[in-house]
DNA sequence: TAAACACTTAAGTAGAGCCTTAAGTAATAC
DNA sequence: GTATTACTTAAGGCTCTACTTAAGTGTTTA
């Protein structure tokens, strides 16, 4: 319960930065290294280092060492977490609203 | 573009923390006063406002004041933006690993 | 073996974010 | 008309974040 609503936390707080989810949008494509993740972003090895490290602690992404290179990929569960989250809310707000739309019908001629 | 990328930031970041999270769980389930949102929350009540703040800002609630009391509900556009945005990171890395496996499948024996 | 490469660590800084208390304002109840 | 209610504004403090540069470490290449 803590455990997972902390995970919740970090999972959103992640996809808060536009760095990040550009680091994301590519990793969807497929896995890559630190360096080709850092090419098109406008920030230093380091930055981008520490934005993985916040995709990292927050489940979404995960990596590997091999050699002198680090291979970064998408961690699924993660994101289907987050996107639950955000469905059962939404539904939960939508089931309400036909209700109401449904009993404004019925008392419509009264 | 810009536009867009903005909103979904302050999406995520409003989602990321707990307090905003348990006030949208409330508002799941039908609209509420300012209070009703602080009642079960170990927060002051401009803290509680703050909240209110980022969550309107980021477009995923709405509010309006009648009276003496504001009224707050959700904007379920913003959700399915952000879910959206999830679903479709998620659907790709997923279509990626449907292929690997089939290729796998597919040189199995060679 | 020396140079280049791909990170990695450390340390410092400016700005955001989250919370508080204190002091309002406006609407309702008594 | 005074008290209560339901917010609202303002100000300040403390922590956390996102970035930087400088100086490593370990791996490959020449």
């Amino acid at each position: 319960m803590f455990r997972q609503d902390a995970l919740l936390d970090l999972a959103f707080q992640a996809l808060a930065d536009p760095s990040r989810r550009a680091m994301v949008d590519r990793l969807a494509i497929g896995p890559a290294s630190v360096s080709e993740l850092a090419r098109p972003l406008a920030l230093s090895l380091p930055g981008v280092m520490q934005h993985l490290a916040v995709l990292e602690a927050s489940g979404l992404v995960r990596s590997q060492k091999i050699g002198r290179v680090r291979t970064c990929s998408i961690e699924p569960t993660a994101f289907r977490q987050a996107e639950q989250w955000i469905a059962e809310r939404r539904a939960l707000w939508e089931r309400r609203l036909d209700r109401l739309g449904q009993f404004l019908e019925e008392t419509k001629d009264e």
